[in-house]
DNA sequence: GCCAACGTTGGC
DNA sequence: GCCAACGTTGGC
């Protein structure tokens, strides 16, 4: 199922990618909680904006790394509202289009719920049995907030060993 | 570091 | 509205 055909309303179950060197599982962990700020892909926005509801689960990937993969758990913890980096001249992700009257971009919050005692890897998934269709594993998905159905989340749980 | 895939921009 | 050019993502 392509993401865009996905249906919004029934999502509780969602993928977000970081780099670990800008922010990894560890650095959740220690604090905790954070803004997910940054997005700037519209299609990633109208997941924060129209799916991700407060205690929906989280599987964290690590992107652009060796190897890249699922690395943890995490949850929503403040549903979407403004995304203020984006009204900063100085941040990285600044961008004129969006104000406060008017903003475009959206972020929300996560906190930490789990580190994966084995990192589950891309080459993993996608020669795992039963993740057909998981929009990570498909050729060229750049989509930094994806949705994920629940049988998908669950056994990538028991591949991390949760 | 390379480059394919993708999203966005802007000329027409 | 089309599409070429461009910038970015992210696996390899």
């Amino acid at each position: 199922m392509a993401a865009s055909e996905y249906n919004i309303g029934m999502a509780n179950y969602w993928l977000v990618k970081s780099e670990p060197s800008c922010f990894s599982i560890d650095e959740l962990a220690q604090v905790e909680s954070t803004h997910w700020d940054g997005v700037r892909n519209y299609q990633a926005r109208n997941f924060m904006r129209d799916g991700m509801k407060l205690g929906d689960k989280v599987l964290y990937y690590h992107s652009n790394c060796d190897p890249p993969g699922v690395v943890g758990v995490a949850e929503v913890s403040r549903e979407a509202y403004p995304d203020f980096t984006a009204w900063d001249p100085t941040n990285d992700h600044f961008d004129p289009k969006s104000t406060p009257d008017n903003p475009i971009w959206m972020m929300m919050d996560i906190k930490f719920v789990a580190k994966f005692p084995r990192e589950v890897s891309l080459p993993e998934l996608k020669q795992a049995e039963g993740l057909e269709g998981l929009v990570v594993i498909q050729k060229g998905s750049r989509l930094s907030v994806q949705p994920v159905s629940e049988a998908h989340f669950a056994l990538i749980c028991q591949m991390g060993g949760l």
